[in-house]
DNA sequence: CGTGGCCTTGAAGAATCTCAAATAATGTGG
DNA sequence: CCACATTATTTGAGATTCTTCAAGGCCACG
């Protein structure tokens, strides 16, 4: 049914990709004691070490963390990253661009189980059993960190902290799911295009782009399937949500005009 | 909001909690050496060894988890095992009995988000911040081992086994909701109910009860929050099965009569 | 034996889906 | 650089599914 491992990976080596191959001179002194300016991919170093999986780990754990040297991998916009069914070797985390993972139904039915921006892990579903219960793809240019999750596990069980943490990310996992089959269990489109808005908007916040004015990097039909509902609902609801004054909606642009309005409809108050 | 821990831990001590106080006398002689018939707590011991915890877990661990003797507590029908909000102490494994998991909305409502039978384990949503995310309470008189998520944490510190085994009951808790989201999202009345019957049934059997004729802890308005629909709607399309020749309903005892055909309606062929 | 909780069923209404068409945006090949 | 094919989005109208409201039955329990 689905496919197996197919996908041929692609694994970046560590020099920084934007940059021409020769600025790996950059990296020459990367035995000096502390490593300052040393591999971009260094998660001490990394801009989004504060969102990331490093998120919390003091020094002693950090350090460890970066010598595990993680290979960087590109992706195209609409490229898979792993299918569902694949093994499961590798845990990422999303450097740059926006992914959505999702579940196939046998009858070709696609449904939408998330989305990740920078800083974001995914693949940890594949911890179950040895391989992917969800594919996931890019929505737009990506970079990912290509984490090798034995590696990970060795470290866990080295450190404290470190097992702590990988903890919290699954347990993290759960609680995201459990919010999103409340929305999906017990609201109606408008609730949960509401829904989805705030949660786009405040983890956009959170990595420092406006929290008002954004560019969806999914389709409609995207959107649909990740909310359980069609397409042209998702667009009637935009509709509606511009009528109503609390966004600006241009195609994919959206800019929201009534925070408080749409956090209200997303959570009705008294009955 | 939400109570937060101003639930009474009534946490039964090791003695088997049906007798009378003085019964404690059965763990008198609990220190002797391979405790042969000693608590019945010891995981080594249980009949829902290979279904829950130490599912795979070989004698090495075994023993060091049988050494933690994990209190038990009995909850009464309808009454919680946790709230949502409250700290996060214990991992619950259910040793008898049915619990439902829920969450809840701030207008009241409730969403259903979980079953749980013999064998499987509660709370890992409270790993990820120190406070259950949702609730948890009994359908029927139940009893559950209360594992010390700390305790857990240490064991699986010094043991890669352990290590090994938590990780994967965090991660298929994910990929459980995986489906259900799914199924919340994708899927009509009777595909959610079919898809129901057949988890349950599923889950019957691993346990040794009849996969084909059961007796259902829950509530039509417990089920319909569960799979996203009204308790009228569960009720006509439990009508509708038996109707087609699928189901035996009689309230809450069905009979599965064709379960390949109940099947079908969960997973449709082609298009 | 009356009461309350749970379940079933009907009928009307509302929300969402399906089908269809028009428009805009994008990329392709000539 | 343009014509054309393709895809994404919006919007309308009718069909369908599910919900809401209401009534009645069954069963357990005091």
């Amino acid at each position: 049914m689905t496919e197996l491992a197919t996908v041929p990976v692609r694994l970046v080596s560590r020099a920084t990709s934007a940059a021409t191959p020769h600025s790996s001179s950059l990296t020459a002194d990367s035995s000096v004691a502390s490593r300052p300016t040393a591999l971009p991919t260094l998660c001490s170093n990394c801009h989004l070490k504060d969102l990331c999986l490093p998120c919390g780990l003091e020094e002693p754990d950090l350090e460890r963390l970066d010598e595990l040297r993680f290979g960087r991998r590109r992706v195209k916009a609409g490229e898979a990253l792993y299918h569902a069914g694949e093994r499961f070797q590798f845990v990422y985390a999303v450097r740059a661009g926006t992914f959505k993972s999702s579940l196939n139904l046998i009858d070709g039915r696609e449904q939408v189980s998330g989305f990740h921006m920078a800083g974001e892990l995914m693949g940890l579903d594949g911890v179950a059993n040895g391989h992917h219960a969800s594919g996931c793809s890019a929505l737009e240019d990506a970079e990912v960190c290509a984490i090798p999750y034995a590696h990970l596990n060795d470290l866990a069980r080295s450190s404290n902290e470190m097992q702590l943490v990988m903890s919290r990310l699954m347990s993290r996992e759960i609680v995201r799911e459990h919010s999103l089959m409340m929305l999906l269990g017990s609201m109606n489109a408008e609730e949960r295009l509401a829904g989805f808005l705030l949660n786009l908007s405040q983890r956009l916040k959170a990595r420092g782009y406006s929290p008002l004015e954004f560019h969806l990097r999914m389709s409609r039909a995207e959107i649909g399937s990740y909310l359980g509902m069609k397409l042209e609902t998702v667009s009637r609801t935009f509709s509606a949500f511009q009528h109503q004054g609390l966004l600006e909606v241009d195609k994919r642009h959206i800019r929201i005009l009534d925070l408080d309005g749409l956090t209200r409809i997303f959570q009705p108050q008294s009955h």
